[in-house]
DNA sequence: ATGAGCATTGCAACATACGCAACGTACTTG
DNA sequence: CAAGTACGTTGCGTATGTTGCAATGCTCAT
């Protein structure tokens, strides 16, 4: 809607490909140079944008404190961590936290394996859309409509053999988890990598995050990893429980250990 | 430089520190809420910022996003990362590799320790820049001019009774760093953790990267930490002259690890 | 029902962001 | 060593995009 921000946040995803000159700035954006310097400039003095040595430009350091602050100041994650550590307490397994937003699902907490085996996740990191347990949630609780167009417009990368392969097979697949409550990826993102995972909802009853529990099959078969399903489901319940404010803060061990020393 | 940009970049602080209705954001950016509000529109196009349902804004999915896709492209920690891990798997303390970007420094990789105990610091995070060992070796080679510019600017938070005090004790602290070539946390920070760490220097020899190894009283001593010092040197050394070219990829298993699974 | 508080729209006046062309500064090439 | 190329940078007039206003919708509480 402003033409100029427009042009300039244009700029970003960019940049985000890899380090660029001016000139090709300017061309990729279709305007004259001096157009584009003063863009980056603006972009510079707000640390959106790093000018490195050989004088291309980058994406700049504010970015990831943006980022960082930005997740900070979700309440879900505050209320959520607590009993998410509590869990991996109970069980050892990798525990994570996501939420949807605006097509995208991406993880906003984890609690590492107390194995020595780890999984590739990283808090920020959009998740696999298609195929992870806690998108399935997280999807299948969207209005209909929007839900067959996010469906749609998704692309089906096959990670495996049992990865979901389309948009009907998808949204088959979110029918079942909002029929059951529950949602599962068996090997669907990686081969030997199985999730359960359970919804947190809000004081109206709409989905408004989703936890899972992930184990390798090296450390626990499918089935085994099947039976955390209830203690999954009650600690999700308890979050949800807290967050809706029908649980006032319940035990009196929930606010010390924020973020792990 | 450009007016209309410099507003809409001012908004993603602003709601850094918590959602805010259209009224506060026109308000402290000192302009009409039309104004405002088209600004607001254009940044929820590129998705940096999101409208949750009551309305307000907050930031959005896509900073996480960039920020990701912007540590992926830094080929430093590409290059560093198995070494890292090597690293870490001969010590199985906690590893960190940081850079410096205007007056801030920041982690961009991190390999867990293995001891059971972790340390509280994520990657993209800012690091504690008046006693982080890394902070000053990166410090410590900034020109002259800039290095006592930024030691005036910082703020000293006495996070322990070690913390750096003030801008006089850290810039005599630099010297010593930067006559020594490596440098030291011991309990700066946390009162029971200490770091070693060495500078990665880039073809001219100037610092373009730093690394530590992290550990806690309860498992290994200062003393005993500074045992590790040659070693840590050693790898730093290893990847500047990867860095640099001068080692042409030396080891053939340097292309598999990334990012553990 | 009535009103307050908020987001939203259309529009005319103006400020500002635009592209141009000229300059500066490396770095190559004959 | 001089001419040439390829950048980034600057100043400036003009047109275009942005601004603030005032009016309209909308939602919620009284």
């Amino acid at each position: 809607m402003s033409q100029t921000v427009d042009r300039a946040l244009s700029i970003l995803p960019l940049l985000a490909e890899g380090p660029a000159d001016l000139g090709q700035v300017a061309d990729r954006l279709g305007v004259h140079k001096s157009t584009a310097l003063r863009l980056l400039r603006t972009l510079h003095e707000h640390g959106l944008v790093y000018r490195q040595s050989d004088q291309r430009y980058r994406l700049g350091a504010r970015l990831f404190a943006l980022a960082q602050e930005a997740m900070e100041n979700l309440d879900i994650r505050e209320i959520a961590h607590p009993h998410l550590t509590r869990l991996n307490e109970s069980c050892g397994h990798t525990v994570h936290l996501a939420v949807y937003e605006e097509g995208e699902v991406l993880y906003i907490d984890k609690v590492e394996s107390r194995y020595p085996v780890r999984m590739y996740s990283r808090i920020g990191k959009p998740v696999a859309i298609t195929v992870a347990a806690v998108a399935k949630l997280l999807l299948a609780d969207l209005p209909e409509a929007e839900r067959r167009a996010v469906a749609e417009k998704l692309e089906y990368p096959l990670y495996t053999a049992r990865s979901t392969p389309n948009a009907p097979a998808f949204l088959k697949e979110l029918a079942t988890v909002r029929e059951q409550g529950w949602a599962t990826d068996l090997g669907g993102h990686e081969e030997s990598i199985n999730c359960v995972a359970a919804p947190v909802r809000g004081a109206d009853g709409r989905v408004v995050a989703a936890m899972s529990v992930s184990a390798p099959n090296v450390v626990v078969t499918a089935d085994e990893l099947l039976t955390l399903l209830p203690l999954v489901r009650r600690t999700a319940d308890a979050i949800s429980g807290e967050y809706s404010g029908r649980t006032p803060v319940t035990t009196p061990a929930t606010t010390p250990d924020r973020d792990s020393v």
